[in-house]
DNA sequence: GCCAACGTTGGC
DNA sequence: GCCAACGTTGGC
C-alpha cells in the first residue's frame, strides 16, 4: 500500500464538503500539473491512503485521512469549455489529464499544523515541507506516514 | 493582499 | 533548445 498527500483549499474543496457528498466519495478533479497528474494515473492505487491537506487558509495542514476508492481516469473537466479547469489540448480520445476518486476515512483529531511538521526533523525529507513547494498531490513514505499519525 | 518560487508558454 | 515573460500556488 501507498501513502499520499493531497492539498485542497477548504474554501473550493474542504474535509467536511468530502463529507457531505454521496458515498463520502469525491473525484479530484482540476488538478493541471503533469507530476501530481503522472501520480494520479500511473501510481495511486485502489485502497492507498491519503492525507487530506487544508492548504491556502488560516488553519493550514492536515486535517483527515481518505483512501483512494477509483484509479486515475480522465478528468472530464478539461473537456468542458465552460469550465475553470477546461483544457483545449486535452480530447476525450487523448484525455491529457486524469483524476482518482478518494472516499473519507475519518478527520484527525486535530489539525495537524504545517508549522509544527515544519518543525519535526523526522519529517525533513517530505516534500510538502519544502521551500517552494507547489505539488498538490504528493507521496509520503511509510515512515513518515506512522510518524505523522503518532503525532495526532 | 503581497510576493517568492516555480511551472509553462512561445518567440527566436 | 534557450530563456524572458507570464501565470499560478500557497504561505504569510
Amino acid at each position: 500500500m501507498n501513502y499520499w498527500l493531497m492539498k485542497s483549499e477548504p474554501n473550493e474543496f474542504s474535509i467536511d464538503d468530502l463529507i457531505n457528498m454521496p458515498e463520502q466519495t469525491e473525484h479530484w478533479d482540476g488538478v493541471r500539473n503533469y507530476q501530481a497528474r503522472n501520480m494520479m494515473r500511473d501510481q495511486m492505487k485502489t485502497g492507498d491512503q491519503v492525507f487530506f491537506y487544508h492548504s491556502n487558509c488560516k488553519d493550514i495542514g492536515i486535517v483527515g485521512i481518505a483512501e483512494v476508492v477509483r484509479e486515475g481516469y480522465p478528468d472530464h473537466l478539461a473537456f468542458e469549455p465552460e469550465d475553470p479547469h477546461y483544457d483545449p489540448k486535452s480530447d476525450p480520445d487523448n484525455p491529457r489529464w486524469f483524476m482518482v476518486d478518494i472516499r473519507f476515512i475519518r478527520k484527525t483529531k486535530r489539525t495537524i499544523g504545517l508549522q509544527e511538521l515544519k518543525q519535526d526533523s523526522a519529517l525533513a525529507d517530505m516534500p510538502l515541507v519544502r521551500k517552494g513547494n507547489r505539488l498538490s498531490v504528493m507521496p509520503v513514505s511509510e515512515q513518515a506516514w506512522k510518524h505523522i499519525l503518532s503525532l495526532e
